[in-house]
DNA sequence: TAGTGGTCTAGACCACCAT
DNA sequence: TGGTGGTCTAGACCACTAT
């Protein structure tokens, strides 16, 4: 007695309309969508329904809302693209500045980066286990770091880095890193920058990120646990970084181990 | 005259209790929610703004909602991890399976494998691109391939190669790769995979992707292309992947070049 | 059959933005 | 000021799940 396929519900069909017009082109990238008001009265629904069909494509990150202005088809800017470049001593030698800066220059932006925190803590487990050390005799000294393009917040990076090993350096101290950045006073340290773990990851932002990284509903972060190791396979910093999807990606090149 | 800020709506404040119940484990993964006609009741506010709370909080990927059932706070299931040892020949000829599957069988699940589709084709620009050949005079074949872990879609991969290098071989028309799977043929064909590149990017998924992968709301896919190149260092295929975010994670380790 | 989530209506008021 | 999105209400019916 029951229909095989149940009618598609109307927000559900409005949604599709409105994704097909952005499909084809009818909506460009930052076009402005027919107000909630106008999609009902259209399309012969009440203005909760349109509203529907309009949070279905932002959850899809199709489109955003701005409150008062109109809800706007998102354009595709092209992505920051980090790979294991950005841990290579000659980038740091040749520009002297950090690959972050260069990836956002590269795009025509203004880069900042900003060191929001500098603290000696007791190290959480997972850095812990990735710096192969014991949390309850070795401390850690922990750097915040906000980057921007365009004073647009695009990632946080947070550095974990053994207390043993960053004393009385820039690191331990200061938001001033000096010519060459962080991996150049490793190196001064001893502790030369020879390979690289990403263990990389994605899902929503929670409240926080969206706030501080000020992220459009319908964009998930991509989380990424980076450590590096220097010339003698020891661990010395872990840094984790939570990024704008929408704003970047990740691009390495790697051989394949036998 | 304005409050500098406004109240937060009923909603959000529903939403942070039950979030915060959540993080505290008074609400443990699995547990059911109370239903939205009491959240409704018990918080004083309409059904509908009870439900706004749990949509809230089912865009952020805690819970899933499963109709006619209830309101489930999300488990999180240990994530299947990939990385660059997939590729690795010691693994191929130790095992003589794919690394998909060893992973899956290292937690406890059961790998299934299909390839859904073997088609030949004009390569689109980006495959082209990355194979470094003409779209115009040469062609490839695409295999799209889907895996599983208990019957659970993880993700899709579509590998691309020319078909000047796969023609005759069970590359171009079988399912069936044989023992070592698809990189012990390209191997035999004088193509041993030495060097990845990994192109890492995430979003929320099509509706398409939503129904193929049974992807629950806020929950974001991993898309990945994958380029492989021989010992001469040219590139011999592409894959794409589309996966799950909430099962699955990449983890490579690799040098860093100078 | 009872209880759950899924969808929808018609209306209201608020907060934000541009003019 | 008028138009926009943001939130909320009180009610309704449908579809799915379990008993």
């Amino acid at each position: 007695m029951t229909s095989p396929t149940p009618a598609e519900p109307a927000s559900r069909r409005l949604a599709r309309a409105l994704r097909e017009d952005i499909a084809h082109g009818d909506l460009a990238p930052g076009d402005k969508l027919p107000s909630e008001r106008t999609l009902a009265e259209t399309h012969g629904v009440a203005r909760n329904t349109a509203r529907e069909a309009v949070r279905i494509l932002a959850d899809e990150g199709l489109v955003t809302a701005e409150h008062g202005r109109g809800v706007f088809v998102r354009p595709k800017p092209p992505l920051m693209r980090f790979g294991q470049r950005r841990y290579a001593r000659t980038l740091r030698e040749s520009t002297g500045k950090s690959p972050f800066r260069a990836e956002v220059e590269a795009q025509g932006r203004i880069p900042r980066v900003d060191c929001t925190s500098i603290t000696r803590i007791t190290p959480i487990p997972e850095v812990a286990e990735r710096l192969d050390i014991n949390p309850e005799t070795e401390t850690v000294v922990r750097r915040e770091n906000w980057y921007y393009a365009d004073d647009e917040p695009i990632q946080v990076g947070v550095t974990y880095s053994p207390w043993s090993i960053v004393e009385g350096t820039p690191i331990a101290d200061s938001a001033q890193m000096g010519k060459g950045s962080l991996y150049a006073r490793f190196e001064e340290k001893g502790h030369p920058i020879t390979t690289i773990r990403e263990e990389i990851s994605s899902r929503m932002p929670t409240p926080d990120e969206v706030a501080g990284l000020r992220i459009p509903d319908g964009v998930p972060v991509i989380d990424l646990t980076h450590t590096g190791y220097d010339d003698q396979d020891r661990p010395f910093e872990v840094t984790t970084f939570v990024m704008r999807a929408d704003r970047s990606a990740l691009d390495y090149r790697m051989p394949v181990e036998d």
